[in-house]
DNA sequence: ACCAGGACAATTTTT
DNA sequence: TTGTCCTGGT
């Protein structure tokens, strides 16, 4: 029926949802490992040279600069013409668009700025505080994320009934304090490009037309993860005479809490119909076992869209389970059967440790750097959030928009020149005031201030319009180079002798090779430094499609998903850590951790380990341990226990420890020492025992002293005598 | 302006 | 336990 290349190497599901006629609204059901990404480039492509249509007629949304780019990436291979500007982006970059190509529709400036949560977040906390909201009462945290919540639901401040319930009342009045603020000051923060792109083609029936004209076709990634704004957002822009194609897995939704909703699968085939619903149920990507364990896991959840995976592969090997002493025997035997892999000739990299949390993390890395192992950990602070660059890049913006209020706060003072909090205070007012921007207050009230002052604030208003007026010609490079060393950040941290100092120049020294190998698209709505300034929000990693080198992976499960591994460990699989403690009791906080749980196991292409501890220390506390649940949901047909040489003791007499208090006692009884006894300590003194771990040698014992603090020691090395 | 020490909290994370 | 943030002292 089609020629190849469009059929090329697509299955027949595949090949039907690549070709389905233009006149209906598609969902793919597409599972793990089925070839989703495959299926969405070659559909564009087969409407590209297959039916005439124009690459700016369509429309491709996902939800991160990864999804993003690597869409880009394969579609200008197949399509073999240059994709330029091209819609393809996240949402959030792609409303991001809308709004700079029609930002007076929705009362903003064209050089308005985005809110990263950084920055969300000192704005919360400064209007709390002005209003005399007390933070304690009131964690930051907690209203920023109800703030945020909002937002993806679409809610605005006054539609918020906050009943009886006094945090919820607070933090709308908060909400909408900061709404206005962001209004006066023409700041928009991540959810408000989605909320603004919405308002804009609610309110502009001219502009709807055009754009529902314009994308014949939307087709929109991972659909399990819209939000509702985001839903709607894509709702808003189809019509009678444009389609979408949407693909998606309800058994890998696992951002619910923050917002993503899984019935929006559900609804789209009310919402937009016709609709011709296509599953994608071939795996490629995993042997018969892993997918089998997988299934009859995810099989224990309700209300889903039925789908059960296959594979033409054989089934492989068992799926190990190893039961760990503690954590950190959990990390050793990690550790050691990655050594073995390695020697076995596998790649370090095809090698994964994914875990639920990310203070799982830390053993393993002692771990792998006992043996030398080379990994690399996803997670924490991103090289757009590092405080040395958002310092930096504070100068660049400042420069390039001198009413940005955010970049002038954040260096004014930094590195210090003496500019105090009075000083700031009296140009805020003065600002607030006269309906003006800082920088302008600045030169106004330089003559009312104090000399010492005055002078200070002189010098910070000739650096920034001597940087201005020396960096305007200079290429993008050139200008974050020179804007380095004339805000005096480079002579700032090559004067600090702390040990961080080093890292944070070769940071910024990397923010030049970021400047060098941004790729400004010309006809952009914005100029080459507007646009890198975009980028460092938008897409905070800083990651330029760099291949990841020669090391162990180690990060959760959560920023797994859509990666695949040839060996994978998913470990901590414990009751109240995975699931953790918070989603237990509730069925669909538990759904999602199962799913969630799949999303893990299925990375896996041919090895999969599941490890669990028996004892863990977390927080600073040691705490006993049960499997997990999801463990025994598996059938054991499929499992290959791993022995355990160093367990002193096998999971059933552990739970006999753990679900009664009493036992632990009446094992410590056969041990000489006791609870509540009074012990002296060579160096600490007297100590009372308040709690105790294991048994022999490896007994711990938690102590009170009267000096020292409470501490745990190893029995066989604290040489206690008892009192 | 800067640092030490205390209080406090600690799933998951994109944009 | 760890990190972060705030405070109070110098």
């Amino acid at each position: 029926m089609i020629s190849p290349p469009i059929a090329d190497g697509l299955n027949e599901k595949q090949q039907q949802s690549v070709v389905l006629s233009e006149d209906v609204n598609a969902l793919i059901l597409a599972g793990a490992g089925s070839g989703k990404t495959r299926v969405l480039t070659h559909r564009i492509h087969y409407l590209v040279s297959e039916k005439n249509h124009h690459v700016d007629d369509i429309l491709a949304v996902t939800f991160t600069n990864k999804a993003a780019n690597e869409m880009k990436e394969r579609l200008t291979n197949l399509l073999r013409q240059p994709i330029g500007r091209m819609w393809v982006g996240t949402f959030h970059s792609l409303a991001h668009r809308l709004l700079r190509t029609h930002p007076l529709e929705v009362k903003l400036s064209p050089t308005f700025q985005i809110l990263d949560s950084q920055d969300q977040f000192r704005i919360v906390k400064r209007l709390m505080k002005e209003n005399g909201i007390d933070e304690t009462k009131f964690p930051i945290r907690k209203v920023q994320w109800f703030i945020n919540q909002q937002k993806d639901e679409g809610i605005l401040p006054q539609n918020i009934d906050a009943g009886y319930n006094f945090f919820v009342k607070q933090s709308a009045k908060v909400f909408d304090l900061y709404e206005k603020h962001c209004q006066a000051n023409d700041l928009v923060d991540f959810a408000g490009l989605l909320v603004k792109s919405y308002e804009l083609l609610k309110n502009n029936q001219n502009l709807l037309d055009y754009y529902q004209k314009k994308f014949c076709h939307i087709l929109v990634d991972e659909f399990q993860d819209t939000n509702r704004i985001q839903y709607q957002f894509i709702k808003i822009l189809h019509n009678q005479n444009n389609h979408v194609f949407c693909v998606g897995d309800d058994d890998q939704s696992i951002y619910g809490w923050r917002g993503a909703r899984v019935e929006n699968i559900q609804k789209i085939e009310n919402d937009f119909k016709p609709i011709i619903v296509i599953k994608l149920e071939q795996n490629y990507r995993s042997t018969g076992n892993i997918l089998s364990a997988s299934n009859a896991l995810i099989a224990k959840n309700q209300n889903r869209l039925e789908k059960s995976l296959w594979t033409e592969s054989g089934d492989g090997d068992l799926i190990n389970i190893f039961n760990a002493r503690t954590e950190t025997q959990e990390a050793q035997y990690v550790v050691s059967e990655i050594e073995n892999h390695f020697n076995q000739g596998k790649n370090l990299s095809e090698c994964a440790i994914l875990y639920r949390s990310n203070a799982q993390s830390r053993v393993f890395e002692e771990s792998l750097i006992k043996r030398n192992i080379n990994y690399r950990i996803y997670g924490g602070l991103r090289f757009f959030e590092r405080a040395e660059i958002k310092d930096a890049m504070g100068y660049i913006r400042l420069a390039e928009n001198i009413s940005d209020n955010i970049a002038f706060e954040r260096v004014v003072n930094f590195p210090t020149r003496g500019i105090g909090i009075s000083t700031i205070e009296k140009i805020r007012s003065h600002a607030v005031e006269n309906h003006t921007d800082l920088f302008q207050s600045s030169i106004a009230i330089i003559e009312s201030l104090p000399a010492r002052a005055g002078n200070a604030l002189q010098g910070f208003i000739h650096l920034i319009e001597a940087l201005i007026d020396s960096t305007k010609n200079l290429t993008l490079s050139e200008k974050v180079d020179s804007t380095l060393l004339q805000s005096g950040l480079m002579t700032h941290y090559a004067n600090d002798k702390t040990d961080k100092a080093g890292s944070k120049r070769e940071n910024l020294d990397e923010l030049v090779t970021a400047a060098k190998q941004y790729v400004h698209e010309n006809e952009s709505e914005m100029n080459e430094t507007q646009g890198f300034i975009a980028l460092a929000t938008l897409d905070s990693s800083g990651e330029s499609n760099q291949s990841s080198q020669e090391s162990v992976q180690l990060m959760t499960v959560h920023s797994a998903k859509g990666l695949e591994f040839p060996v994978v460990f998913l470990v901590g699989l414990e009751e109240d850590l995975f699931p953790s403690r918070q989603s237990k009791d509730e069925p669909h906080l538990l759904d999602e951790e199962r799913r969630l749980c799949y999303v893990g196991m299925t990375r896996a292409m041919q090895s999969l380990t599941l490890s669990y501890a028996s004892r863990r220390f977390l927080h600073g506390q040691s705490f006993y341990s049960l499997n997990s649940r999801f463990l025994d949901e598996i059938p054991k047909s499929f499992l290959n226990y791993i022995k355990n040489p160093n367990s002193d003791y096998t999971t059933t007499a552990y739970e006999d420890v753990k679900s009664s208090p009493q036992k632990m006692v009446s094992t410590l009884s056969s041990s000489i020492y006791s609870i509540g006894q009074v012990v002296n300590h060579a160096k600490f003194g007297h100590g009372t025992i308040l709690n105790y771990e294991g048994s022999g040698d490896s007994m711990r014992l938690q102590i009170k002293f009267q000096k020292a603090g409470t501490k745990w020691l190893i029995s066989s090395y604290a040489k206690l005598e008892i009192v």
